[in-house]
DNA sequence: TAAGTCATGTAAAAAGTTACATGATTCT
DNA sequence: AGAATCATGTAACTTTTTACATGACTTA
């Protein structure tokens, strides 16, 4: 939340639009988290909101990056990394393949793959909108341009990574006849 | 749990030790979660354990997966993925990378390319170790150590993807010319 | 003798999700 | 007329983590 604001002030609702459609592949949260968090970010004097009055619209709180809020970011930023459990579901049921019909669970890994090259795609094309629009300024480390390039090249290998392994698992089960007796290890 | 047990019987405290070095890369447990889980796995009929006494150990319980247990693992892997939250930290590092100097942030990048190259090490010994010991078994669809080294190549897919990616950002970051070699494959 | 492994649990706290709650405006 | 968007919150619930609790045996 921090570095969203840090780019631009948001209110609530801007923030978990954000977190959807900006951040959503690196970090997601919903409205429900988002408001309490903004009021105890407040309740430390890292950020501030003002109401802002709309006439065709609800009234809302628009919250801007403290002083006190930037030096906390970057403290975080060149921090240590918190290492949280990974969960990787799809591969979870990977390791049990062997429990189920080979030509039934490639249905599954055909979709996953699908919806990763999609994804990929439209990566992509996010990737063309940014060199046209940014130019010389997705090579400038220090801009933010460069920083949200970054993570698009992250999601960019991730999803390459994803896809061929959804189609090569995909194949190796549609290659295969069905319904031999799983083996005694 | 039930897709370790399909494999194995196992005590909590085994399945807790192989959450972390069998499956522990794409899925992580306490055993403050496994006790209890097994409990309720228990009392839904999919699982049943019997006392083993020993001598020079504590005594444990030695969980087994149940008929019902099966049924339930295999319709799990091939129904639906229940989409979670994608959470990662050091992307969402990457992106307020503008905000601090790049010389610094470089050293959290290396510091990630040489964990999860060291990583990536470990993931070919096991997959050597796998080619010798399982012989033809590896490519037949319908056995565990298919299963494993399914999971096995997603994990050496992703750290390599990941490796190049911190290498590059680390490259960027320091100011020089396109990083080292790539990662072999 | 100190640390580590084997072995099983519970309790408190934190984090996160889903559902509840409201209401005007705009688009189809 | 119905659905979607804008806008902000709370409450109940589930999940997960951290810490508490114990104790014998083994290895350095």
């Amino acid at each position: 939340m921090l570095g969203l604001l840090a780019r631009h002030s948001l209110s609530g609702y801007d923030l978990t639009r954000r977190m959807r459609e900006q951040v959503g592949f690196f970090w997601e949260a919903r409205h429900s988290q988002i408001y309490p968090e903004l009021a105890r970010l407040e309740g430390r004097g890292l950020v501030a909101h003002e109401l802002v009055e709309q006439r065709e619209r609800p009234d809302k709180k628009v919250y801007s990056i403290l002083p006190a809020g930037e030096d906390a970011l970057r403290e975080w930023v060149c921090g240590p990394l918190r290492e949280r459990p990974v969960r990787d579901e799809l591969v979870l049921k990977a390791y049990s393949l062997w429990t189920v019909d080979p030509a039934a669970a490639a249905g599954l890994f055909r979709e996953q793959e699908r919806r990763h090259a999609e994804q990929l795609r439209e990566y992509r094309e996010i990737e063309e909108w940014m060199k046209q629009t940014a130019g010389e300024e997705l090579a400038n480390v220090n801009s933010r341009w460069f920083a949200s390039y970054a993570t698009l090249r992250r999601g960019i290998g991730y999803e390459i990574e994803l896809v061929e392994w959804c189609r090569w698992l995909a194949g190796e089960l549609e290659g295969s006849p069905a319904g031999g007796a799983p083996v005694d290890e």
